[in-house]
RNA sequence: GGGCUUGUAGCUCAGGUGGUUAGAGCGCUACACUGAUAAUGUAGAGGUCCCUGGUUCGAGUCCAGGCAGGCCCA
């Protein structure tokens, strides 16, 4: 038995694919589920995708996320079922097979059958599952392929009507409305896809009003009466809100005003321009000068009732009357602006909320009387309010605005509702587009022209312009003008499109908003700010969860209703939908029940369409049309991939809530909110533990990959490039999942080389040793760790705290830190110095005990390395394992394996602390001889090494072997204090200082720097030194500044922080025989090299006599240890070398000549 | 427009609770090394730590306001 050797440079993709064939055909997925059978669970969801388009590189990233921590788990021991999942409902899938029929939403019905839109719609969902499988197990996603939850099937839609019943029994589904765009003419709300068509938004020109809204004078107001009593001047208090729209016929439905709570507003004293009438207005300071005449800025503003204003123009001598004035007196300047003006008080919106006014359209003038009226008519914070243009203050019409509606909802501002003929409750505008009868001296007008009614005589009045009359006629329009702007046009009729109300049917998410959002606060979001900010800020804004969708292709709702909606039925099975239907056949209200024959139940539509039901007395129920929203589906994944709650209660209870999931942060809003609000409505629980919100792949510019930008990057054109491993390794190390990600191939190649290829070569030089000197582990008893080599011990110090480091990564769900960690321990750590520093004992001699232990501990290091990267680097890590490990009994796959916990009794941090001074010890040392230009072959005398305490000097003192090998010196000698050839510097300890002296810290720090060497040693001796800083005494102690040793007189140093190093760069002759001997084994090592030569081959070697007499000095006294070096039996000189090859040295060449000994 | 987020060397990224001279890898330049060799060592060039104010003895770090990119929402 052997550890497989392979040839440079190794196929990291075949590498993939052969442990990929291995693990199916010895099915170690599933035995990673299967043998931890009877363990403790880890509960993971797959945020199902959909199947309708092609994987792209972004989903390598997200799944690589979540196949990390499930592969982790299963290292603990923790069983990790992973059920995959197929996300086939909505409306991306709906366009695309429109797309493809050439077809709109119109022709469904028509053209093409509901029937067979949706069949095509269940093809096209699945076109490309072949194409995800390939890729999840290219890529090395471990998930349950062969068992996936797909939500068109009728379990899964059955349990989310079973899931929709126990909402529908708690009271928290209910039918209102939401403002959705909505076109009068073809008499059809529209979909935001729809408004975004080319050619939707087109400028018009709209008659725009300043209403004046009449402040109720009470205690909310006070306030602003307060302003005008203090020059009580005024004939007329009236004070009125101003606020614009450029839709006045919504003006009668106004039931609020809307400030932005920061925005500053003025109180203005002046007269309305058409009746000429004293009054006070408010409106934003920044809009001022939009409707008043004057040069100044807004913060130049005068506020004419403050004693200061008062005391120069005197009580009274502000006092201007407009409506006395003579009618030549110009109110208005040639620009429009008003020229007669005070400014009497400033307030923020916030001052303002809370006041009342009176209603524009009122019961006295035969407008309709409402329900909740009391509670209406009232200023409100809206945060979309903005001084932009308008006047800073908005009207509020709930049925005509969504953002109205929203903030109106929000403060319990009533929408203003009418009852139709049959008593059912609508907005003022029919769902035709005209006024309904109750409006009054408007009654009937159309609020648009939606029925092509002759507008061109000389008379004609649009409603807006009629509302604009009245208005300027009573007083209440403060300006009204014609406005250009742009609207949004039905595409279909080219007719303008009204915000309008339409019926929905809602989940009262609102009802457990506190549980919500205390649930919310018991999850670990990775990044934390997601859970808190975006996902958080969410659940504080919460408004109530819009279920209906006027599609096709989705999970129908399933309530039935009678015609006149005094009864209904929630149906939360297939098997009481059959029941109700055999009661709907006994009542005949349908002929036959189609699914009483056993056939397969299709729920979808247009079959339940087709279904009537019997309400108990006894009239015919009809299915409310809508679809439910496919984020309902997403959100249901944790029963119905169980077919839960109409079975499997024991599975369920055992995966839920989840521990962890993982998908992109756009999904905040969608799947975690879906997920999370269903757990706490059904389960009062959260739906997951832990959650990662993963960023975008970016290409290499920062730019979003698409493929119209032709930056989308191939994820199986990369993963055949540069395999699984390298592609996982590159995306998890290179920033936070949560970072976004800029994808450049440049970095795959880096990690290949700089960590695979540094794996693969230590394990290749392990490999070819142990194999030469036979050695398995194993077959002997290992070598006792305390009794293996600092060296040894070092590293596997060193692993352990690698371990428990990884460990804890992963646990606090950080994979990119993890990454780091095992890499800087193999390319730093393992690479660079235990193998470095081990080299000889691995190639030089038999089997020893020490090397017996080198072995044993490389092995463990390599072995533990790959089960650390496992989790990340699937393929690479059980090939690498599997090399380690083949012929012992345990290791079918690294995956299968159980993850050690840390052996803190192994880490040894003086240990780990000295080697680390022997690596900067060794560092200066190079330097210097750099600086020397002595190369390392040439052996030096010795370093000195200054200390300034014992502990430095023990534990230097430890290692001192190590750096000798590695740096070619024959000892370290210790300068210590008694030496007497110490320069020592000073360095203040500032944050110290800074605690103690505060704002004196730059003088005392100016003087610590000034410290003579007698201060210095006396405050090193005694711990404490009196000294004077800016003429006051002080005592600086020990511990305010840093000493450290800088500089040897005579000798060419190299500091690094307190380290400093001299390098002795005396050569004597034997240190000059003992370097060319090295230049001599360097030499014959490549020749041997050059030759072809095997590492074990042994050599004869004859050189040419004509050597120099130093040469052959060298040979002479350095013979013993060329030839061990070289593997040489003979070296010797001879008169002649012929055919042999010449080595060249510094200042002469050597013909010489290398045989192979056969044996 | 709002919420969240990012901004540090040519590139990718580190920089607990503020501490003086801001680091690593890659890339670049030079030299060295050559039985781990597509590796390694040493040295060097390369920074307005996005900008402006503020707090502080002291700010890459804390606060405020901007700018630019990104995501989500309107």
């Amino acid at each position: 038995m052997t550890y497989p050797e392979y040839k440079q440079p190794l196929d990291y993709a075949k590498l993939a694919t052969d442990v990929r064939a291995y693990w199916e055909a010895n099915g170690i997925f599933e035995k990673s589920v299967s043998s931890r059978e009877g363990q403790p669970t880890f509960v993971f969801y797959e945020g199902p995708p959909s199947a309708n388009g092609q994987p792209g590189i972004h989903h390598v990233m997200a799944r690589a996320v979540k196949d990390i921590f499930c592969r982790y788990q299963t290292q603990l021991g923790k069983q990790v079922p992973r059920k995959g999942g197929w996300d086939t409902h909505g409306l991306p899938i709906e366009l695309q097979v429109e797309k493809e029929l050439g077809i709109t939403k119109e022709d469904i019905g028509h053209k093409i059958s509901v029937e067979e839109y949706n069949q095509r719609c269940r093809e096209t969902v699945m076109r490309f599952k072949a194409q995800w499988d390939e890729l999840t197990q290219q890529m090395g996603y471990w998930v349950d392929l062969d068992d996936p939850y797909i939500t068109f099937e009728p379990e899964y839609i059955e349990s989310c009507w079973a899931l929709l019943r126990k909402l529908y029994d708690k009271g928290l589904l209910y039918k209102g409305y939401t403002i959705q765009p909505y076109s009068p003419a073809a008499g059809t709300g529209l979909s935001s896809h729809e408004l975004n068509q080319p050619g939707t938004y087109k400028d018009v020109k709209d008659t725009t009003v300043v209403a004046q809204f009449k402040v109720v004078e009470d205690e909310n107001s006070k306030k602003l009466f307060d302003q005008l009593d203090v020059t009580r001047t005024l004939d007329s208090s009236d004070i009125y809100f101003l606020a614009w729209t450029t839709t006045p016929w919504t003006l009668p439905a106004n039931t609020g005003l809307a400030v932005g709570k920061n925005i500053r507003y003025l109180l203005v004293r002046t007269a309305n321009p058409y009746t000429k009438q004293d009054c006070c207005v408010i409106l934003a300071k920044d809009l001022f000068s939009k409707y008043f005449a004057t040069d100044k800025s807004p913060s130049e503003f005068e506020i004419v009732n403050t004693p200061n204003y008062l005391n120069q123009h005197g009580i009274g001598g502000t006092s201007i009357n407009y409506s006395g004035a003579s009618e030549f007196t110009p109110l208005v300047d040639n620009k429009g602006k008003i020229l007669w003006w005070q400014i009497y008080g400033e307030f923020t919106g916030a001052d303002l909320v809370g006041i009342h006014y009176e209603r524009l359209f009122n019961i006295e003038a035969g407008f309709p009387h409402f329900e909740g009226e009391e509670s209406a008519f009232r200023v409100i914070p809206g945060d979309f309010v903005t001084t932009e243009d308008g006047t800073g203050i908005v009207h509020i019409s709930p049925t005509f605005g969504a953002d109205d509606f929203r903030v109106a909802q929000l403060n319990g501002i009533p929408a203003l509702m009418v009852a139709d003929d049959q008593g059912k409750l609508g907005p003022i505008v029919d769902r035709t587009g005209r006024y309904v009868a109750q409006m009054g001296e408007f009654g009937g007008r159309w609020v648009k022209n939606y029925d092509g009614h002759d507008q061109s005589g000389a008379d004609y009045k649009t409603l807006d312009e009629s509302i604009a009359i009245r208005m300027r006629t009573n007083g209440t329009a403060f300006k009204t003008e014609k406005y250009e702007h742009t609207y949004p046009h039905c595409w279909r009729t080219d007719k303008p499109v009204l915000y309008y109300p339409l019926d929905s049917w809602f989940i009262k998410t609102t009802a457990v908003k506190d549980r919500l959002i205390e649930l919310n606060k018991t999850i670990n979001w990775k990044p934390e700010s997601t859970g808190t900010g975006r996902f958080g800020n969410w659940l504080e804004n919460l408004v109530d969860w819009n279920l209906s969708r006027s599609r096709y292709w989705g999970t129908p709702l399933p309530i039935w209703r009678t015609q006149d909606r005094t009864e209904e039925i929630c149906i939360g099975s297939i098997a009481e939908l059959k029941a109700e239907i055999d009661k709907a056949v006994a009542a005949e209200v349908m002929t036959h029940n189609p699914y009483a024959n056993g056939e397969k139940v299709d729920l979808h539509r247009p079959y339940v369409d087709d279904i009537f039901l019997v309400s108990p007395s006894g009239q015919p129920m009809y299915r409310e049309p809508d679809l439910i929203d496919v984020w309902f589906d997403s959100g249901a994944v944790p029963y119905a991939q169980w077919h839960y709650p109409i079975e499997n209660k024991a599975i369920f209870e055992k995966n839920f809530p989840a521990d962890f999931i993982a998908e992109g942060v756009d999904q905040t809003r969608g799947w975690f909110f879906t997920l999370h609000a269903l757990a706490v409505m059904l389960e009062d629980s959260v739906a997951f533990k832990n959650v990662i919100a993963n960023g975008l792949v970016l290409d290499k510019s920062g730019n979003k990959m698409s493929k119209r930008l032709g930056n989308a990057v191939d994820p199986f054109a990369t993963i055949a490039q540069y395999g699984p491993d390298a592609t996982r390794w590159y995306m998890i190390a290179n920033a936070p999942p949560w970072d976004n990600l800029k994808f450049d191939p440049a970095g795959i190649t880096e990690v290949q080389r700089r960590f695979f290829g540094t794996l693969f070569n230590t394990y290749s030089f392990f490999a070819l040793y142990a194999n030469l000197d036979s050695f398995r582990l194993g077959s002997a008893p290992s070598v006792p760790v305390a009794e293996r080599t600092e060296l040894d011990r070092w590293i596997l110090s060193k692993l352990q705290s690698l371990l428990a480091e990884v460990r804890g990564h992963y646990d606090s769900y950080d994979p990119t830190k993890a990454a780091r960690a095992i890499q800087d321990f193999v390319t730093d750590q393992l690479s660079n110095w235990y193998v470095r520093l081990s080299r000889r004992r691995f190639w030089k001699g038999e089997l020893t005990t020490d090397k017996q232990a080198a072995y044993e501990t490389l092995h463990e290091c390599l072995s533990t390395v790959a089960q650390l990267m496992a989790p990340i680097a699937p393929f690479f890590a059980d090939w690498l394992y599997g090399n380690l490990t083949k012929d012992q009994p345990t290791a079918e796959s690294v995956h299968l394996t159980y993850l050690a916990q840390a052996d803190t009794s192994l880490i040894d941090k003086a240990l780990e602390e000295r080697m680390e001074l022997a690596q900067r010890i060794s560092s200066l040392t190079h330097s210097l001889r750099k600086k020397s230009v002595l190369k390392v072959r040439q052996p030096l005398q010795r370093i000195l090494v200054p200390v300034l305490n014992d502990t430095t000097k023990e534990q230097v003192g430890k290692v001192e072997d190590l750096i000798c090998a590695e740096v070619n010196v024959k000892h370290i000698e210790f300068l210590d204090d008694t030496s007497g050839v110490l320069v020592k510097s000073v360095k203040p300890n500032f944050k110290r200082l800074g605690q103690v002296y505060g704002p004196r810290l730059k003088a005392v720090g100016a003087r610590i720097q000034t410290l003579s060497s007698d201060e210095l040693s006396q405050l090193e001796k005694q711990g404490e030194l009196a000294v004077e800083v800016e003429g006051e005494p002080l005592t600086l102690h020990l511990d305010e500044v840093e000493i450290r040793t800088q500089d040897l007189p005579g000798w060419l140093v190299a500091t690094d922080g307190p380290l400093t190093v001299a390098l002795d760069v005396t050569l004597t002759d034997e240190l000059r025989q003992e370097g060319l001997a090295r230049e001599l084994v360097n030499r014959l090592q490549n020749l041997r090299k050059d030759s072809g030569l095997e590492v074990q081959d042994r050599i004869n070697v004859t050189l040419a006599a004509t050597a120099p007499a130093e040469m052959q000095a060298a040979v002479a006294s350095f013979g013993d240890y060329i030839r061990e070096e070289v593997q040489a039996q003979r070296l010797e000189f001879v008169p002649e070398v012929a055919g042999g090859a010449v080595l060249e040295f510094d200042d002469f060449s050597v013909p010489a000549k290398v045989t192979v000994v056969t044996t």
